[in-house]
RNA sequence: GGAGGGUUGGCCGAGCGGACGAAGGCAGCGGUCUUGAAAACCGCCGGGCGCUUCGCGCGUCCCGUGGGUUCGAAUCCCACACCCUCCGCCA
């Protein structure tokens, strides 16, 4: 959620900023009277409960001769009071929805634009060149014995794999790599529950703009993650944080669910999108004027890894017509797939700034003044699947064997796939 | 799944319809004393929202969460969540 108060004091600043995201001007016209609306109604009920704390004190005070007629009178304010709780209620809830739909202000250096449209900002690792036509990943990994596709439809359907032999090996390993990256960088691993409330889903921003990306339970009130961001997210819920325990930095492993709606069509093959995958996610709690430099930073662990697994690749800085709603920024890393000839996302690190911890209600106390809230942001570390297909696509030889880089081949035990 | 017990401020813990946002203790912070420290003593010591001459201030809400009863609820009633104990089941 964006800062009501901002849009308040420094309206055109704040319209201007939505603007280049889409949000139009009568919009935040009507979230200014919302929220107009909402502080009037407040001050409204205040002032009858005012009213009636006072006279019900007077009661207590009263001797037995003086309180029926006291009771008496002060039963006429019970009305005026719940009507303007219904008043402060209705007017809160407005509020509520309108300012949850309204996605974070862009950082003023995210370049313009919409999908397609992101900056390139460098490339690293050298570009594999091959004699014949390159295999993609499917061939590769099924040729192996490391992919069941076929299976896979039987059991669960489209975009589900099974992942075995050195398929699942391969999982193992490059998991551990990236913790131990990500660790020596100060990022504690962890393991988080994948299964949320709705409360979790609402305050990291997914709910309500996401929801049909969501698997839920049936019997019971859950959701799947699509990202151990929500659960990492949601660890500091409502907590006021001591600055001196910033930042906070965590590594969660997890699976992640997504049900891909409207994505029908779209990367049919393999396990480039699929409906449950592996991930080591980068989430990091800062002090707010610290955010940009943490982004740089995860950014920064994200190529380590990628480069360390000699995967060619490029960085964009994402237009702001293609960031999620919490995102002010965000940076991707796109692997080159030999496969597709074309470079694909692998992994993606986001500054929300204030815009979930607003939600989450995490904060940092300030000594004799307002608790700031924090800054989030979030990265993949290494998303296992697409990770997976960069490796052996740009790691392949002629007779369809893997070369391991060698970073990987302590956590492995080989130094050749399928060979 | 069955049967009980519990949830109060950073922690412990009192309160069980009327000056209660909440006694008392511990921890923390500031001060007095001291060469310094300890002890002792004094003071401070939750969060949200709104108002504000932004100055310390004022109002309101929060005692797991949400409803209800009442002039008035931490205290009474209902539902839910979470924690603990015992039984059953289980990786």
């Amino acid at each position: 959620m964006i800062d009501p108060r901002l849009l308040r004091d420094d309206p055109d600043a704040t319209a201007a900023a939505l603007a280049r995201r889409g949000v139009d001007r009568a919009a935040l016209k009507e979230l200014r009277d919302l929220e107009e609306r909402r502080r009037q109604t407040i001050a409204e009920l205040d002032r009858a409960r005012a009213e009636q704390s006072d006279a019900s004190k007077a009661i207590g005070r009263a001797s037995a001769e003086e309180r029926p007629a006291l009771i008496e009178a002060a039963q006429q304010l019970k009305g005026r009071v719940a009507d303007a709780e219904r008043a402060r209620e209705a007017a809160a809830t407005a509020h509520e929805a309108a300012f949850a739909r309204v996605p974070n202000l862009p950082h003023p250096d995210a370049p313009d634009g919409q999908e397609g449209d992101g900056e390139v900002l460098r490339t690293f690792g050298r570009r594999p060149a091959f004699d014949g036509e390159p295999r993609d990943h499917v061939e590769l990994l099924e040729a192996g014995g490391a992919l069941d596709l076929e299976r896979a439809a039987k059991v669960s359907g489209s975009r589900f794999a099974y992942l075995k032999a050195e398929g699942a090996l391969l999982e193992f390993a490059l998991v551990r790599y990236a913790i131990d990256v990500a660790g020596r960088h100060g990022h504690v691993p962890v393991i988080p529950p994948v299964l949320v409330r709705e409360e979790a889903m609402y305050g990291t921003g997914f709910l309500p703009t996401d929801e049909q990306q969501l698997f839920r339970t049936r019997d019971d009130d859950f959701y799947l993650i699509g990202t151990s961001e929500v659960p990492l997210a949601g660890m500091h819920l409502d907590e006021v944080l001591n600055p001196a325990e910033l930042p906070l930095r965590y590594a969660g492993y997890s699976p992640c669910f997504r049900r891909e709606a409207g994505a029908h069509g779209k990367d049919t093959r393999g396990i480039l999108r699929v409906h449950q995958f592996e991930k080591v996610e980068l989430f990091s709690f800062v002090h707010p004027d610290a955010s940009d430099a943490e982004h740089e930073r995860i950014l920064a662990i994200e190529e380590e890894i990628f480069a360390g697994l000699e995967i060619h690749a490029r960085i964009v800085d994402i237009p702001v017509g293609d960031l999620g709603a919490s995102a002010a920024r965000k940076y991707d890393i796109e692997a080159w797939l030999p496969g597709q000839q074309a470079y694909r996302e692998v992994t993606s690190c986001s500054n929300t700034t204030d815009y979930q911890a607003r939600r989450l209600r995490t904060r940092i106390r300030v000594d004799g003044g307002d608790n700031l809230l924090v800054h989030t942001l979030n990265g993949t570390a290494l998303a296992v699947q697409r990770a997976m297909i960069a490796l052996v696509e740009q790691h392949q030889r002629a007779d369809g064997s893997v070369v391991v880089p060698p970073a990987l081949v302590p956590y492995l035990g080989h130094e050749v796939l399928f060979g």
